[in-house]
DNA sequence: AACATGGGTTCCGAAACGGAACCTGTCAAG
DNA sequence: CTTGACAGGTTCCGTTTCGGAACCCATGTT
């Protein structure tokens, strides 16, 4: 498997992580989330390389993760905002967090709450069914191949237990 | 930022990112979910460099995802498995599986389909909120400073929404 | 003795990264 | 009308990391 081909593998985690799986992309989407938008602040609060930087936003724009929206014309001065398809990456990152909460915060606890609008609470995400509402964990799903995709790509284990 | 330190961050994104915010570890952990155990049904199955393998399934077990259980004695063999820990990353790969099987998928759907055991239905993850169950977006959400962390941490755009 | 197996380690050239310097429009000040 | 500032990049160079192949090692089989 080749980081170049990594879109057009038959699998969406690997599709997804085309795009978000490398060292900065996702700590740029959260500040994208935090509301940050221009080059410069990204650059200082992320304490990234100028090129690196300009690659990945340059990587998410081509990907329609974000775009470019001008700010002031004269000089031309344009800033990045998620797109929709920027924004359903939300449960990644609420997951990516719940999960540092939960297995990477010290005595401490967690460094930053997230409150939920709707009840006022601090909160964390479960993920349940589309279908039945009922929680989704590792263990409560089979998995089989979609179209244009033959059995060998799941391994033997993966395979007896659908049955 | 820098690399080494992310796991010092004060963001539970970035300390997790620390772990898995690479190009290949969430590619393992994906076999790890289908019930590959083996070194070389990893390589096998990946493509991956072996010493890059070695190195991951090294610092995932480090990390305490992973653990090395023995499967024979003379000569000793270990396979890798999933602690607790890891098989909290659940919630991780299902909203990056979602998000591709939205985002990046061609004509023909999402490769690998993903049936819930409780309801015997084709299901994507709905994030609701632990507290009230009342779905989770990511404007739905504000983010405060927890224990030890300043103001300042988050950026002002963010700080204001919170008002 | 020769070969196979599982799980690595070593070595080399290519790609990605970190850090610093430099470039490009535009405007404001001296 | 030169100088400086600002935002948003691009270029260059030295260090890490990666991909690919070769090699190692304990054991078991032929």
């Amino acid at each position: 498997m080749r980081w170049e081909e990594l879109d057009r593998e038959p699998c969406s985690l690997a599709r997804s992580l085309s795009i978000v799986g490398d060292r900065w992309t996702l700590l740029v989407l959260r500040e994208c989330f935090l509301r940050v938008r221009r080059f410069e602040e990204f650059e200082q609060r992320l304490g990234i390389a100028r090129h690196v930087l300009a690659d990945r936003l340059k990587k998410l724009t081509d990907a329609g993760v974000l775009t470019k929206v001008p700010y002031q014309e004269r000089p031309r001065r344009e800033e990045y905002r998620l797109t929709e398809k920027g924004l359903d990456l939300y449960p990644v990152m609420l997951s990516l967090l719940d999960w540092g909460d939960k297995w990477m915060a010290g005595e401490e606890g967690p460094p930053v709450l997230r409150r939920h609008k709707a009840c006022g609470k601090i909160a964390r995400a479960v993920q349940v069914c589309s279908e039945c509402g009922e929680p989704m964990g590792a263990r409560d799903m089979t998995v089989e191949p979609g179209k244009g995709v033959t059995e060998e790509v799941l391994p033997p284990a993966a395979k007896a237990e659908g049955k």
